[in-house]
DNA sequence: TATTGTTATACTCTATAACTATA
DNA sequence: TATAGTTATAGAGTATAACAATA
């Protein structure tokens, strides 16, 4: 992934103007969660990106891709509601995947409107190698942050979510 | 902020196809921290978002103005790299925060390639303003995930990052 | 040669609105 | 009237590349 200096060292090493060598403040930032929240989140993207490159998968993708394996069947505005991906957005995600031949759209009998989704069996396939990388990342994850740290996180947040 | 439902009660009422009521499984999302981080982290931005509405800030925006409030007289590169926010993406933030008379650019005696940032008189009175809509964020961002849960991912966090 | 700041392009994600076909 | 899905547009954020001025 793309090298991500911390905090400190970038402050360190932030110089070139008349303060230079001088660390930089957090400020008032220091004070909000959401800005910790949000370094670790990019992180975890990046991670996550670099790690799936092989497969050409963006994090949304896969949310998609594993909610629809673990129910098939169900409508577009389901998996959509549950990740809280916009129908509109979801739509040219699954025309993406519908042309990659990893998810299939069936007519639904009871209610013409809806189409059900299932991964095809080269989907399935492509989960396969997804699912790997995706675990490999989830270890680099909790490596850079510490074991310990990462399933305290989770236990808070998955208790929360 | 936009209404955002429970994951639980979003599945309740997912219905509408063949399996309507049966709650969406997460699948293998479940097993990862970065759904979970990702799902907080939105709905962080959208309270932030809808919280500083009235004056208009972004939260890239906010970072940058409370860093230079915190870093006064620091350049470009310096703010960028602390903040992780490319050069190009500041260089346009910074055109916006300096047209709405904010944040001041005067050129460094030492390194004429560099700029030096300030906030104005007015920049300042708008943070004050900014600042007090930051802590009911921040307030309303607690009493969401409990108070006692933002402080241990608070620690958590903080010291890591 | 490298760095600071700028402009430009492209892609992703988010947020809307408008449209169709069904219900 | 409301819902499922589609198409289109606009605004952010991200990632690059190329450039001028300066170091």
């Amino acid at each position: 992934m793309k090298r991500r200096r911390s905090i400190r060292s970038a402050a360190k090493s932030a110089g070139g103007n008349g303060a230079a060598g001088k660390a930089l403040a957090l400020g008032q930032l220091d004070r909000h969660l959401g800005y910790f929240l949000r370094r670790l989140q990019l992180w975890v993207f990046q991670d996550f990106i670099a790690t799936l490159r092989p497969m050409r998968v963006r994090p949304a993708q896969y949310s998609v891709l594993l909610v629809i394996a673990a129910n098939p069947g169900r409508s577009q505005a389901a998996i959509g509601q549950m990740l809280d991906v916009e129908r509109a957005r979801l739509a040219r995600m699954l025309h993406e995947l519908e042309r990659r031949r990893w998810v299939a759209r069936r007519s639904n009998g009871a209610d013409a409107r809806s189409h059900s989704l299932y991964l095809t069996g080269e989907g399935e396939k492509a989960l396969g190698k997804i699912t790997r990388l995706a675990e490999r990342h989830e270890a680099r994850f909790a490596a850079h942050v510490g074991g310990r740290r990462h399933a305290q996180l989770m236990a808070l947040l998955r208790e929360f979510g």
